[in-house]
DNA sequence: CGCTTTTGACCCGCGC
DNA sequence: GCGCGGGTCAAAAGCG
């Protein structure tokens, strides 16, 4: 679409949570320790602590500035977008329009979560197209009520797990049919939450053409009923959000950032929230915010450095006093 | 035994 | 009107 030239919505990182890493590895901190005891003064030691606190400091500063800089250009794009419908009801296909309509007039949020910390976040194409898989799958959503609100997932799983059409984001479903469809060799699993018919949300879970380790789940609906493990995966989710500009595959795209949810790397318990605020929602934002904190918090080698940093600051000015 | 999953049949909208 | 294709139903099978 034209106004991807308008607004840049890559990433284009550098400092991501694996190079943040990457330039202070665990063992290099703690190598540095026993050096700068035998080889450094306590004063350079300080220093250099102090200097690596700053930069640590400033990279956080960074991803979280680009962090408001993606939301915004976000903002921006489905204004845009939302403009762009609004002017040419006729640019599109029947079909198309349908589908496109339906999906931002409630508020389609398509994301890709990443949970592997070492996903690329450097300037992904979070490119906008058509989305051919899906085309048709608004037929009924038209039918029953436009209102409906329709999300769409991509999850990352294991690429030997080509089976299961499972996609864990904390709710119970009830799978009530599987089709093949004509675009997509892959079947097509469809599910309803178990809380219903008091809870009229569904979900279509299909493999990507482009990359079968891609599940692409579609909810519609809203949920009427709390999540039934929501601090489960408050607590869980903690390590798998990350933004990213995970290669979803084009025919995917649509409007909206993407959020990837990457379970290659299985871990127990894990839960996936879906956000059931819009993206641009402040309850989202600040859900992403607090990821990212609770990302650093529960990084072993971020809070070693940030303890050793504080502890020679404490021991620095314990020395000053003294002496 | 009850719940979930599977799967073929059926329904229905759409395009020709 | 007919065929196609997506979505849903419901009986049978599977499982704990």
């Amino acid at each position: 679409m034209a106004y991807l030239s308008l607004v840049d919505t890559s990433l284009d990182l550098n400092a991501n949570p694996l190079s943040l890493v990457d330039e202070v590895p665990m063992k290099e901190v703690k190598s540095n320790f026993i050096e700068l005891g035998r080889r450094m003064s306590v004063k350079e030691e300080t220093s250099a602590l102090e200097e690596e606190l700053n930069r640590v400091s400033e990279e956080n500063k960074k991803l979280t500035e680009t962090l408001t800089v993606l939301c915004e250009n976000y903002t921006a794009l489905r204004s845009h977008l939302m403009d762009y419908m609004n002017k040419n009801p006729v640019a599109v296909d029947r079909k198309r329009k349908a589908e496109s309509m339906a999906a931002t007039a409630a508020t389609t949020t398509k994301v890709m979560l990443n949970n592997n910390m070492g996903g690329n976040l450097s300037g992904g194409n979070n490119s906008e197209s058509s989305s051919s898989d899906e085309d048709s799958s608004c037929k009924r959503p038209r039918e029953e009520h436009v209102k409906a609100k329709i999300s769409r997932f991509c999850v990352r799983t294991e690429p030997s797990d080509t089976s299961s059409l499972l996609v864990k984001d904390g709710y119970q479903w009830r799978k009530y049919g599987q089709k093949v469809t004509r675009d997509n060799p892959c079947p097509r699993a469809y599910f309803k939450c178990s809380f219903a018919p008091t809870c009229p949300v569904k979900k279509k879970v299909q493999r990507s053409v482009e990359d079968q380790s891609i599940l692409v789940a579609t909810y519609e609906g809203e949920h009427n009923h709390p999540h039934p493990s929501r601090q489960e995966v408050v607590a869980s989710s903690s390590r798998c959000v990350t933004l990213a500009s995970a290669p979803c595959p084009p025919s995917l795209s649509s409007s909206g950032p993407t959020i990837t949810f990457d379970l290659t790397k299985p871990k127990p318990n894990t839960e996936i929230k879906t956000p059931s605020q819009p993206i641009n929602s402040p309850q989202f934002q600040q859900f992403l915010v607090e990821q990212m904190a609770s990302s650093l918090t529960k990084d072993s080698g971020f809070k070693a450095a940030l303890a050793a940093a504080i502890s020679g600051r404490f021991l620095q000015h314990d020395q000053t006093e003294k002496w």
